[in-house]
DNA sequence: TGTTAGCACTCCACATAAACGAGTGCTAAC
DNA sequence: GTTAGCACTCGTTTATGTGGAGTGCTAACA
């Protein structure tokens, strides 16, 4: 026992324990593992082993006389034991049934309720991010004698709409020349490129309608600042009352209330999408987690990607005792399938 | 004591109970009402009159030799007369702050956020729905070579957005001709005038292009459906952990999911809505709630009003020993204020 | 040297009991 | 009709005891 490489007898033993941690959510005494594993140890080798483990930050006792629980680091080298082995494994999970729509909304909202309901587990897709999308066109219409209606669209067919208030009544001729100034200065360009420089200059040409530019460029500005806020959708809070140990009130409020903010989500999304290597799935284990309130669960992320490079993030929430196999597989089911349904349409 | 009318004093008792247990939670005693009123009683009068108000189902006890706790028909006795007293009072609370914004969506989150925060239960607002609202206008507009854009905007100017796929290239006169077909037609009618009669006559018209037509319509349609669908924003889901008698997993969890459903929710729209002696503001308690997670809380709920008659639904859920008459207050406060925002609109 | 049986010890979980106290209902006196 | 007094009830808290699961350590064994 050099006390820093774990050996084939040792990793078998931490993997005993954690697999029948998970199953049960008691802590696992050595008795239990000397049966439940084919190694033919007797209860006291297998003390002696988990005394090493136990040194060597794997497990932990949460009082003298119990049995032991994963630590951390010892659901971090489980973990990672399985992200192994399976990447090639195709899961042959049953298809998850998602419809496509038209609306990518729905789409979503639907993607996040059947994670949740089939991992028992709380679920959140945000909504891809359109930062580098270029605008594709923008429309101003008469509505009514004081009202224009102003429709932007950007690449990915996001539509935002605006209703602008005028004070006097404005001629079709210079509704049209509007959007004509518009368009012709503004189509094409990415969101980033619209800058100070371009917007004053559009200004003066607009002349006395200089505020009605102002406000298109609102509506265009809140094209990105909402999807880019919290465009975010959640599942299956309440599947966390489901394991006692997040379901005491103070646990259970902060969670849930992390949930209905969605704010504090985005971190989670973030962090996903900066990703260096990435593999694609990522797995945080409680303090690994860049959201305060997750510090007793772990969280599963992936990136799926659309067409023109936009990408959104999933995630499913659940305790660190969390069936992580069966997780990561439905993820990969999940994202085999959003493919299908982005990619095809 | 004639047994079924409360006389002064019986009454001046039990408002005391009721007050009591409001601030306290707890089961209140005999002596306490002794010395907290002003009626100069010995605690055993008041156990007299206490053990009158219970045989009168007013009060009751959670087990020989515990205070008393108002029961449903208790609480509906004081909500009562709050109501009538307060009916008049103008509420001079202090104004929460709600900023118009042009989209209504933003203002009803902000709305239901400053609820729950002011008044630490949770919250819900209903979107307005739009039944018998006019079509305002439609324009269709290219996108793309495959793709053109349709906008619906319907009385209220809300706003929907449809991209329609079409095979072929069409030219600018085209989508002119088409956007005129629509607009002369339906511009004006009701959702309800649009009928089959109406939609055959508009294929027709439109000839080879009545597909296009047909998915314009999808979208009118869409228009309605959602908003009618469940638009219901909710906020403070997690405040009733500040309730002990609400925060045991089981009551939480089945009440925390129904906001986070939000379908349920419409049930005390609908009842709400169709209010017949219609006073602006309700109050269900305990089992008088349509909605049966409910049970165990109170639900003060209101009916605002859009200018064209369209109206929605705001409603506080919380305890049963929730503060009604701050609530009440809360309440109306909040629909001036809507009042003002959107009758100016 | 690694493995194992045996044993004393620890500590949680659970049950039981005792003390407490808030509050009641009832009776008798005012 | 009101009140003081008192026995009684019952939930809450505190103390106490017991059982059992599991450990660490030691000594014996292969």
């Amino acid at each position: 026992m050099n006390g820093l490489e774990l050996d084939e007898r040792k990793t078998k033993i931490l993997e005993a324990i954690i697999g029948n941690y998970l199953e049960t959510g008691e802590p696992v005494g050595s008795r239990t593992i000397s049966k439940y594993t084919d190694l033919n140890l007797s209860s006291a080798t297998i003390r002696n082993e988990m005394s090493d483990l136990e040194e060597m930050g794997y497990i932990i006792q949460p009082h003298t006389s119990a049995g032991r629980i994963p630590s951390d680091k010892g659901y971090r080298f489980y973990v990672d034991r399985i992200m192994e082995d399976k990447e090639k494994t195709v899961s042959e999970m049953k298809d998850l049934m998602i419809e496509k729509a038209d609306k990518m909304e729905l789409v979503l909202k639907q993607v996040v309720k059947v994670l949740a309901n089939n991992t028992n587990y709380a679920a959140m897709v945000s909504a891809p991010s359109y930062h580098r999308n270029k605008l594709k066109f923008i429309q101003l219409s008469q509505v009514d004698t004081e009202q224009i209606l102003a429709v932007v669209v950007v690449e990915g067919n996001i539509v935002k709409n605006k209703i602008i208030d005028v004070r006097e009544n404005l001629d079709n001729e210079t509704i049209l020349k509007l959007n004509m100034l518009l368009n012709t200065n503004l189509n094409g360009l990415s969101l980033e490129e619209i800058n100070l420089g371009m917007i004053s200059k559009l200004k003066e040409q607009a002349g006395i309608h200089s505020d009605i530019v102002s406000e298109v460029l609102d509506a265009v500005a809140e094209a990105i600042r909402i999807d880019d806020d919290l465009e975010i959708y959640t599942s299956g809070a309440t599947n966390i009352f489901k394991y006692p140990e997040l379901s005491d009130s103070e646990k259970a409020s902060e969670l849930i209330n992390t949930f209905e903010e969605k704010k504090p989500l985005s971190e989670l999304v973030q962090e996903t999408l900066s990703d260096e290597n990435n593999t694609g799935i990522q797995v945080y284990i409680g303090n690994e987690t860049p959201v305060q309130a997750m510090k007793d669960c772990s969280v599963i992320t992936a990136t799926y990607e659309l067409e023109e490079g936009m990408q959104g993030t999933i995630g499913i929430i659940g305790p660190k005792r969390m069936d992580y196999e069966k997780s990561l597989n439905a993820m990969k089911t999940l994202m085999a399938q959003l493919d299908n349904i982005f990619k095809k349409t």
